[in-house]
DNA sequence: AAAGTGACGCATT
DNA sequence: TAATGCGCCACTT
């Protein structure tokens, strides 16, 4: 269980204000890492603090991580993406607007 | 230590 | 909401 990295991401990602949503290229960014959206991403799947707003954040489409569809399965199934439905409520009760059943508005982005 | 892995990003097809 | 391949960086075994 390192931190560094981990703290960092969970820092932006804590940051993010109600009702917007960032992207892991965007806060990979901050940390100074360009090309560290992986990474980014990746640390919240391993660590999923659940003090962590994951569900704000979205790849650089806008689209929420792979939900993979249903509780069913294992892999991630945790409280972040409950379900693509729960996801959404969760969004549009902060504020966010989608344009698609699993896309929002990048202009809710942070940046 | 080396290889494998991954909730991404971008170019190409 | 194309799919695939490559690149990038950090973590695990």
């Amino acid at each position: 269980m390192k931190k560094n990295f981990k703290e960092q991401v969970f820092e932006k990602v804590g940051k993010i204000p109600r009702g917007k949503v960032a992207t892991y290229g965007q806060i990979a960014l901050m940390l100074g890492k360009p090309r560290g959206a992986r990474e980014v991403g990746w640390m919240l799947h391993s660590n999923d603090d659940h003090n962590v707003p994951c569900h704000r954040v979205v790849d650089r489409n806008g689209r929420l991580a792979p939900n993979f569809g249903g509780p069913s399965l294992k892999s991630f199934g945790r409280q972040a993406f409950d379900g693509a439905k729960e996801q959404k409520r969760r969004l549009e009760a902060e504020g966010v607007k989608f344009i698609d059943n699993m896309h929002v508005e990048l202009k809710t982005s942070i940046l």
